[in-house]
Parts: C-alpha cells; structure tokens; sequence
DNA sequence: TTTTTTGATTGCATTGTGCAATCAATTGGT
DNA sequence: ACCAATTGATTGCACAATGCAATCAAAAAA
C-alpha cells in the first residue's frame, strides 16, 4: 500500500509542484505571460518570476513577442511559450501493418518522421530492431536533450505488465514485452507506453480550448477495430489493468454472433470498417471488378451511392446503440468521432447524433458535443503530451 | 476557467494538505499510531507530532491503547482514532417510499436514527417540511458541533443543479431543488448531496482493506431499479452532469422492448426485482393466493423453487450481459453487488461470475473480485464519508 | 512631457518543514 | 534486578519557499 493519497508533501514538493503547475498553464495555452499565471494559479507575481525565471535557465521555456492588445494601458507582458530547442521527445507509434517513430521539440512540433511498413513475416524480435535502429538515427541528433520516448501500441493491452493481449494478424507481440526490452536498451531514458486509442483521446483532449475545458472526453476510434479512450478531468482513465474503454466489445445484441472475446454481439462485429467492406462486398461486384477499399467506399458514399449511404447509415445507428451505453455508464460532455470513420464527414456524425438523441434523457444529449476529430495523426501528439506530462509537468 | 490543475500551492495550503492526509490515514485505517503516519505519508516524525497534536487540539483525533503487538521491541506506540465526541455529521436519506435522517460521531457510528414513512399523497413541500422537522430534533443535540449535513437522493439527478431528473411513482421533486431549500434553512451548515448509488459505492470502497485497496470499484444496486456507482482511486465519479453510472439503461437488446428512457432493451426492464415480480405473477398463483413480494421470492429461491430458480439465473444471466459491457469500458478490479439482490446469496453471484467469465478476457476476469454488499445501510455510509472527505479531509 | 496604469522584479518577514539530538517506554540478555 | 538495545515521540534549530510591499519598467492617455 504505497497511496499516493496518503503521501504528505514537502517543503521541497510545493516548489516542484508550483513549477508544475505553471508549466503546465505555459504548454496548455501555448502563449501566455506571467502576469496571466499569476491570474490563473493564484500564486504571487513574485514566485510566478522566480519559477518562470528557473524554467528559462532550463531551456524548458523561451520568452517571445506577445502580440499587441487593443486599448490596453501600461506595460506589454512578456509572451512565454514552450522553448523550440534544445529539447526533444522521441515518439514511436507501432501499428498492425507498419511503424512510425518521430522526434519532436517541446512546442508539440514533429520536427523529423518516418514510417517503416511491417512485413507479414516479420517476428516482434525482428521489428524490435527495426524500431531501435530509427530511433538511434533520431537519438545522434538529440541524445543530450532527451525528455523521454513515448510508445503507442495497439489493440488491448495491460498496462500494468505492458503488454498486448489481443491482437490478431500480427506477430508473437503477446509474448514479447518491447517495452521492457527499450527500458533495457536504453538504460538512462525515461520510456513511456500507452494504447494508442487513449493517446488520441488524450491529444484530443489537449486540442480543446482552455475556457470550456471537457471533464470527460470520450473519443471513439472507429475503423478497422473499434475502441476508445476515456479522458477524466484531464487524465486517460486506463481501469486497473489498462484495458478500459474497449467500446468495440459493448454487446449490443444479447443474441447477437460470437465474437473471438466470448462475448456476443459485440459492436465491432457490426461497425468495423472490416465488417463495412464486408458488408458491402457483393453489392460492389455490380460496379467495380477491383476488391474493395475504405477509400472507394469514402468516395462512393460522397457520391451518394445508394447502397454504401445505407450501409453507412446502418453503421451509425449500430455506434450511436454502442455509444449509447457508455453515455450512460460515463455522462460525457465531449465525444470525438476519430480513425477512418472521421473521413465521412459531417453527415455521418449528425446521423450519430439523431439515433443517440432519441435514446438517452435530453438533458444528458444537450450537455454533448460531438466533433469529428482531425485527420492528423493524433496518436503521436498524445504520446507526446505523455511523456510531456510526466517527466514535465 | 478555474481549473484546479492550475491553482499553485502556497505555504499555508501546504500544512492545509498534509492535515488532511494525515487525518485520512487516521480515518481509513481507524485506528494507527504517529509512527505509521510517519511510514505511510514520507513526513518527518516531527512534522507528524506537530500537524496530530493539532487535530488532538481540535478534538478530531483522540489518543487510545493500541493492542499489544508480540515480538516488538521498544516503546509502545500511542492509538489514534477519530474522536467519538463531540463532532457529529447528520445524514438524510431519501428514497420513494421514506426517508431516513441519521446522526453519527467522526468514527462514523449511527448515534441515533430515525425512519419517517412517506405518504403517496405528499408533496415535495410537505415531505420537505418533514425532513426539517427530524433535523432540527437531532439538531438540538449537536448544534455547536456539527460538521455538515449529507443527503442522498435516489434514481438519476443531476449533481450540478442537484435536482432529480427522472423520478417515478413519487412527488414533484423534479421542480423542488430540496438541496437549495435545505442550504437556505440552514444557512451556515454545509450541505452535501449525492446519488444513492453513489453514495452506496463510496461507503463500499471505503470498507475494503487499505492494503489491496481498489483502483476502480463498480457498486450494482440490483433492487427495485438497477443502478450503478463508480469509484475512481477513492473518488466517486459523477460524470459530467453527475448522471454517470446509470448501468440500468444499459441496452442488451437492441431490438429489446422500448424503455421510458427512450433506449430499447434496458437492463433494467429485465433484471429490475419489479421485472422479477411480474415474470413471477401468473406462476405464482398456483402456490399461494397472497400477492406476492420480494421477501417470499428470496425465501422460496433458498428453498429452490423450481420456477423461481429459473427466473433467478435469467436475471443472473442478463445482469452478467450489462455488467459485461461496463467491464469492458471500465476495467474495474471490484464488483459489489447490493441492494435487495443480495438476499439471494452467494450462489446468485456465483452464476452471474459463470456467466461474466465466458464473456471476457481471462486476465481481465482474474482480476475482478465479486463480492456481495453487507446488508448494512451503505447508502448512510457513504453520505457520512462524503460529509467527512470534504469538510475534514 | 507628465501622469496613470499595468507588468515584472527585488528585499524582507513569515512559516512550515527536515534534521539531529533528546526524552520515553519497553524488551532481552546477563 | 539492572543495563544495553530498540523503537516511538518530542523539541531546538537551520533552511527554503512563499507572500507582502516597495520598486523598477514600459506603454498609453492627458
């Protein structure tokens, strides 16, 4: 039992939480100055200085130009914002078919990427080296400036042990703890994992604005699987393993198909764009001798082609039932709409939102917004603010 | 925007802090010594003595004999537990067909309760004049000493507005914000509120041991409705609007009946003891002419009633469905089962486990303990603890 | 140019913490 | 029975971070 509820606090402690706190209002508004954290923390002006001033020393935050208010007497404040250099946050993002690894600077900016496709052959041994070798190539151009690497894996895993549990096409991942193995590769650098639909969530959390802040972000990813990620005032909400916000697995129909979870009826069964392209497999041969890809199927249902618009429209009745019971389980204010499924646009979403409206009290649906979540790749931006958050803030 | 992850920490909230942990050591563990705060919260001994002789000062904590410890060398470690006298916490709990008004000491034992029946024919206003009258008599006992009042409400309310949203079969209470009545007859006394469930799932967190305390607790009220109440490292979570938790408007069905909730297929309308009763009735009228209530179900599933025992494992069966699908999104590492479904026992929670395992990840369902709620009044529990962890802790 | 206003900095007093020494109480060995 | 050893609790003192108040800095209004 090592609580941190039951963990007094320190002189020293109030500092490094101060300093916190600041920089945390610094990351979060991008721009501001040491007057408006004086407003924010409550702190006096004069400890605002003096933490900001140490913050400085540190490279961690630059002063920059604010730019000109309207009618606005007396001295301009000084603009404080994340410091471009030296610092870097590497990212490696593995997913079922290739992987990503990125370095960043402190601002959230994706300084240098790359993306390498994972063969069908490949053993995670044979990955894992393929990963060490990108990120040594990035770590020659920053390895004194290191905050820490974050990695995004994919499909339910335990966070706890850090490991994937399930996760079908791809190689022996069940059995090989690629985290352990980074910790050990890389002895003095902090390494940071999550699932990739949390850091989503929590990028997306991030990218809302300060004044109408959500206290639960529920963000679904819907595409070749379905899952989602839960943010709570601020944190990814992971349950006691790690394995929370697996949406995919909701059964919506007690009498529904066996899926490979045990359960019946699962969501995804119905919803994932695999089961969409299946779906829509026979209809197509009348159009097109090619296989089928979500692409064309984007492109079809823009062009409002009769069976894809009901097949889509099935689709959505089948995650609003979905989303309908993590409505009630959770009351969220704010639900993101992200992965493949973002590309069908508004029309999709509005047709989400009249199936939920009619299945949950109105004043639950009022308090609600729903968004589309944006086309970059948000997994990356949340690993980052992870390993921000925690070796930072 | 006031968010408290921007608020810094001065000197003064500093020791505000390390009172309030240490008096939650105290409390949770009800009865500890200096030296264990001392190891459990990393203070100095002498930070220890100084912020207890405060709380001693205050009478909030109070010495006693700790029980001998064999093979223990050195001085003999001074008890500390809550002081019995003189703080008192008063708790009204409302329910559809009465209400309870209850006094306690800091150590959380029931002093003095009363349970006052609720007419069909009352208004809020009348019931409300009630609820006055029983406070102000036990008021009289404690008036100089009261920490603040707790009051639970049943079925879904909003927390924000803290007004009940959906009641049936009872009075206007959608129009009557009882807890604003109460804040302005009551003007210098806090008042708390908080949902049943809720209330219910704190006092259940609350009772488990410290050493394998639970990350995410999930508390079923299986009774008359089905509800929930989640509790997050010690936090209860209300959601957004304070409706989180309504498991009972779960669907397990999609093309299931339609619920007043607008959903088809509630949990609810399956599992709920008034859903039992009904699927019961026509069967029932074979053994015994009297209608039938809860209290005979209970006895005549002991005694295994053919009939009976089927409709139980039906509901065993569906509860395990909508318990399944808020496992999958909250992962929680403990699951209680209270309200009128405890009667049945130990192999009423038996088969809804059988039935959960099939439906779930194995290390998912390993980690769950399945218990069943005492039959104490948690819900009492739980409104004291809320009083306590935010006027004392 | 001067006044006013707002932002940022510096000297000083306060305060609560950790450290180290000390007191207190109990066991075990001789 | 007495003393060393051990663990719990308390007290004096130094330190460190904060708030307060005075001051410096810069820009608009008079």
């Amino acid at each position: 039992m090592n609580d941190f509820r039951f963990r007094g606090l320190t002189a020293k402690s109030v500092q490094e939480i101060n300093r916190g706190v600041i920089l945390r209002l610094i990351y979060e508004r991008r721009l501001c100055s040491r007057s408006e954290i004086v407003q924010s923390s409550g702190l006096d002006a004069s400890t605002v200085t003096r933490v900001v001033q140490q913050l400085v020393d540190d490279c961690i935050v630059e002063e920059s130009i604010l730019q000109k208010v309207e009618n606005q007497r007396g001295r301009r404040s000084i603009g404080l914002r994340m410091a471009a250099d030296p610092h870097r946050v590497l990212v490696v993002r593995l997913q079922r078919l290739n992987f990503k690894v990125a370095m960043l600077d402190l601002t959230g900016s994706i300084l240098k990427s790359i993306e390498i496709p994972v063969k069908s052959v490949s053993t995670a041994e044979n990955i894992f080296d393929h990963i060490v070798e990108s990120l040594n190539s990035f770590l020659e151009l920053c390895r004194e400036n290191l905050v820490g690497i974050g990695v995004t894996l994919p499909g339910p895993f335990l966070e706890d042990s850090e490991r994937i549990v399930l996760i079908t096409e791809s190689p022996d991942w069940h059995q090989f703890d690629l985290i352990q193995r980074l910790r050990e590769h890389y002895r003095n650098i902090p390494v940071y994992s999550k699932h990739d639909a949390k850091a989503a969530a929590l990028a997306v959390w991030i990218s809302q604005g300060l004044d109408s802040k959500s206290q639960v972000t529920l963000y679904l990813s819907a595409g070749q699987g379905i899952g989602s990620g839960l943010v709570l005032n601020g944190n990814v909400f992971k349950g006691s393993l790690g394995t929370a916000g697996e949406i995919g697995h909701t059964s919506i129909d007690w009498n529904g198909p066996l899926c490979r979870c045990g359960n019946n009826g699962c969501l995804e069964l119905y919803t994932s764009s695999l089961a969409l392209l299946r779906n829509l497999g026979e209809d197509w041969q009348n159009i097109s001798s090619k296989p089928i890809s979500f692409e064309e199927v984007v492109i079809a249902y823009k062009n409002r082609h009769p069976s894809v618009v009901k097949e889509v429209a099935r689709v959505a009745e089948y995650l609003a039932q979905g989303l309908v019971n993590s409505i009630n389980l959770m009351n969220p204010d704010l639900i993101v709409i992200g992965d493949e499924y973002t590309k069908f646009g508004e029309s999709f979403l509005e047709s989400i939102k009249i199936h939920i409206q009619k299945k949950i009290l109105s004043s639950v649906f009022k308090n609600i917004d729903f968004q589309l979540a944006p086309q970059t790749d948000l997994v990356i931006g949340g690993s980052f603010h992870h390993v921000i958050q925690n070796e930072l803030l």
